[in-house]
DNA sequence: CGAATCGTTGACAGGGTTCAATTTACGTGG
DNA sequence: CCACGTAAATTGAACCCTGTCAACGATTCG
């Protein structure tokens, strides 16, 4: 049976804003369901009309894009918490994928009352917009990181990244944090081959900065990492939850 | 003295969306004024807080980002019809600076406005997330770019854009559009260097696909740059106006 | 056990960077 | 009107980071 609004676990995570009791009680409105896919189902597809829109619950993902010559682009990875189907939702058509990486547990709005609950909540649209406003300044930071970052700090931008947005959704274990994701999916959120994606990553185990083995993930030194992907600090700013 | 919205010369080109006789109305209520800069200037500074949000009425300028080691990432380009500052707007922050490339006029939005025009209008907050979901479309064309294609198809693929996007609002002329820029500035986009780049526009210039000389850009054979940049049309959705 | 998937490692080639010098265009001051 | 300084474009050459090819090990699963 699907979790109530009321009792989302994802909520209490400090990573998310407070949300009122009246934002509560519509967003659960507004929720029409629950999806449960397996790891490897393709939640979206480029170009689908699909009728729904979802918050991610638990599990992740890969949003991804791809050439006519079979390169494929990831253009982020997809955690608990993320709002998928904006595109869609507003555009009418998707420009991405999006693909279960483990098995996954969505909450299901009906794109027909998406324009409505928009309207009729404008601290909800803001926070729709706010979203999307953060996720251009994170695919900005993602052109950054391909456009003038080394492998080497790239990919320990990334892992910094996917550490942090782990931990504050209250995933992390004595410091280790789920990392379903293979070689092949960093190297190609990075634009660079499996293979030195591979060797740049063993360089980084090698320095001890951080540990990634068994789907779990460790950061030994985050000081050095920071260094390496030359930012200052690897905090993310709390957001609001749909 | 200021363009009236009714008289907005933008809206009439065939880029953007129609507009009802209301929402010109609250645009022009929402206007506060127009601030002229000139080629050079620094519109926005990143982590800047500024009080205000603009509309690109006139010229062209350069979103970008910088690494502590100087290296520069620009995030897109920035044309007439651009809304800007939807980061300050909405997170009070910008994450990336705007710079004039050429002489511009900017509709100036007063920031205390914002939330207040957002909430009474729910079409125009829509079109706002419509805006910024087509940019987060952009964006993840561009990290495409940058991660799989090569230098030539990268550099197909941003001239076709720049191409499109001045034909589309009106600024051909006898196929040539307006290119103010400077190669460094595509290098910077397209996370190459300046001497690739300019070796790898030569090879487009010996095959006669475009001209791009005395800021003046053509394109001579459109089917054979989209087959680089593997794109299978040039076109740009039309968007609304703010 | 065999097939499939993912990770690891070595060798080699190439696209792209960097360094450096030259050219062109253009504005400024004497 | 010309000398000079600056910004941008262009070209050549050496180097190297990263991609490609290829083989092998580890693990899982039917």
């Amino acid at each position: 049976m699907p979790v109530k609004c009321e009792n989302c676990p994802l909520r209490k995570q400090p990573l998310f804003t407070e949300m009122s009791q009246k934002d509560i009680e519509r967003t659960q409105r507004f929720k029409s369901g629950e999806l449960s896919v397996d790891a490897g189902t393709d939640i979206l597809a480029k170009g689908a009309n699909i009728p729904q829109l979802y918050t991610v619950l638990r599990g992740m993902g890969v949003r991804s894009k791809n050439l006519p010559d079979g390169r494929r682009q990831v253009i982020n990875l997809v955690f608990p918490g993320d709002f998928i189907g904006l595109q869609a939702g507003v555009m009418g058509e998707m420009s991405h994928a999006v693909q279960a990486t483990t098995d996954m547990i969505l909450c299901v709005f009906d794109r027909k009352d998406f324009y409505e609950w928009f309207s009729a909540n404008p601290t909800r649209a803001f926070d729709l917009t706010w979203l999307a406003a953060t996720e251009e300044h994170f695919l900005g930071d993602a052109l950054m990181t391909l456009g003038q970052r080394t492998a080497i700090g790239g990919l320990a931008w990334a892992l910094l990244r996917i550490h942090a947005r782990c931990t504050q959704t209250g995933m992390a274990r004595d410091g280790a944090v789920p990392m379903p994701f293979r070689q092949q999916d960093i190297a190609d959120a990075l634009g660079l081959s499996l293979v030195h994606t591979n060797k740049t990553l063993s360089r980084l185990r090698e320095r001890q900065l951080l540990s990634w083995s068994d789907g779990q993930l460790q950061i030994h030194d985050p000081e050095a990492l920071m260094q390496l992907a030359q930012i200052e600090s690897a905090d993310l700013p709390q957001r609001p939850l749909i």
